[in-house]
Formats: C-alpha cells, structure tokens, sequence
DNA sequence: GTATATTAGTTAGGAACCGAACTAGTTAAT
DNA sequence: ATTAACTAGTTCGGTTCCTAACTAATATAC
C-alpha cells in the first residue's frame, strides 16, 4: 500500500507542478526542499536527509545542475567534497514550491483531523526506523 | 516519509529476495503476487490492482514473459484482450515468495501492536482512496 | 614517511516507473 | 453499414532510482 501511495502521490504532485508552471520533477523537488532547509552542504549532508544513495544524488544533481537551478562548489577545507548551493533561480521558485507542498498536504490528509496526522506520521517515523535499523545490519 | 519507506523498503525487500535466491525484483514480485491472487487476467486487471500505468505493466510483463515467468495469450472473446498467466516455474516459486513478504512485514512492523498495524493501516488506506479520488478529476 | 583504510563523489549499466503517441479491435450513432 | 468513439495494449523517450566499480583526497597505522 505505501508503495501505492507513493507512486500515486508522485503523479498527483507532478501534475500540480506541472500546473503551476514549475518546470522540475519531483525528485528535483525534493533535493531543492532539502537545499531550502540548509543550504551550502556537501552531498554526503543531503544523502542523510533524503536517504538516497549517493550515485542517485550524483545524477538528480547533475540535471538540476544544467538546469541551472543548483551550483556545486569544491569545499575549500576538504577538497573531496562538493558543497550544493541554490542558485538565484532556484530562490525564486522555492515559494511556490511550498505552496504546492501545502496543496499537496492538503490533498494527502483529506478529511484527518490533526491528531490523526500525529499518529499517523509516528507510526510511519516508526516503520522507516524499522527499516533504516534493518538495513544497517 | 512516505516516499523514503518506499525507497527503503524496496531495497531491503530486494535483499531478501536476493539472500533467498528469488532471482526477481520488487516490481515483478508485486505482478506475479497480483497473479496469485487471480490467474488469467487481463492486463487491465492488473492495472487495477496495481495502480500501475499500462506502459509500465506491458515492459514489466515482458521482463517476466522473458525470465519464463508469466505467458501472454490472447483472449477469444474480446481480441483486444491479453490474458496474463503464471508459469509452472512461477508456481514454484510463490511459496518462497510470500514467505519473504511475511519476513518484511515482521521488519516492517516489529514493535507494533496488531491494533496499531490496523490503525495504522486504515490510515494508509484513507489516505490512498485521497489521492485516488484526486486523480480521476 | 609510506602503505593502508576510509571517505567523497562520479560513472556505467540496469530496473521500475511515467506520459504521449501509436495500432488494432469493439461498440455506438446515425 | 459507415463513421466515430471508445477500449486494450504496445512502443518510445525520459526520469528516478539502484548496485558495483571506479578516482581522488584524507586519515590512520606502523
């Protein structure tokens, strides 16, 4: 069912997107979200934060990149890593991107109440614990 | 967080399946799981019961059509119709297979209580006939 | 101080998804 | 009985994900 869930969601949120005139996916969509909460971090940082492996990043950045939506920067005091900046563009977009987050939201939790959120988002934290520990063996 | 389980999820399941010697991936296993339930179907059936877009069914089809797993026939009464069935080969293999979805639904949901997985499931369902009603706007 | 291990990222090849455009068979409309 | 509309599948090109094998830089060990 979450696989259902996930793979519907994917083409509610690239529809609404689309009609917004947001020209990006939602794979970009989530790296630029995770780049809007802290900005300037090496790809080891956003490895982390969405749970991708890394070739997976390398690639999504790579279309960003010529997108001109995301600059990477050698780091200075480390030079393996590559530091990933927002670019001007990318700023301007951001609004709009969290107004569809919030349409999106809307649309996913129709008819909970909030404190049927809360639990629902405890018992997923609970099952991607589940499976970040099983993975980890 | 939904988005994260499902990518989580499907590479531990592809472990498992790996480790058991089930040469298939996660996305073939879900169609010979759907032809468990009922053999013979049209692709449309599947359709259904998966949420898959066709062109996705037809290329995972003739991966499986391929590995020996699954036979296309043509239906007699509608023409237009392809009836999708298992293999001896496939039969074999279902046993191990649902064994393996029982194993990742103990990972899946280790710690829980059965009401919670109930509950929780629930959830999971609401929110899915959500962005099922969503799309067909 | 040199060899080894670790860490950071990229590249290559493949799997599972998508929408859009297509073919072919069936049904409905006039 | 033709034409038009619909339904069932396939094909094509593109995206997002993966593992495994690679390069390059840093840290560790001796």
């Amino acid at each position: 069912m979450v696989t259902q869930i996930h793979h519907l969601g994917r083409r509610v949120f690239s529809e609404i997107l689309k009609e917004r005139g947001l020209n990006i996916g939602p794979g970009q969509g989530r790296i630029l979200f995770a780049l809007w909460q802290e900005d300037g971090v090496p790809i080891n940082q956003l490895i982390k934060k969405t749970l991708l492996r890394k070739s997976t990043l390398s690639e999504l950045l790579d279309s960003l990149e010529s997108a001109g939506l995301v600059k990477r920067v050698q780091s200075e005091e480390d030079r393996r890593k590559v530091l990933v900046e927002m670019t001007e563009k990318t700023r301007k977009m951001l609004n709009i991107y969290i107004e569809v987050s919030v349409e999106m939201t809307n649309i996913f939790y129709k008819g909970f109440q909030s404190e049927e959120i809360d639990q629902f988002e405890s018992y997923l934290q609970r099952v991607l614990d589940n499976l970040v520990k099983q993975e980890e063996k």
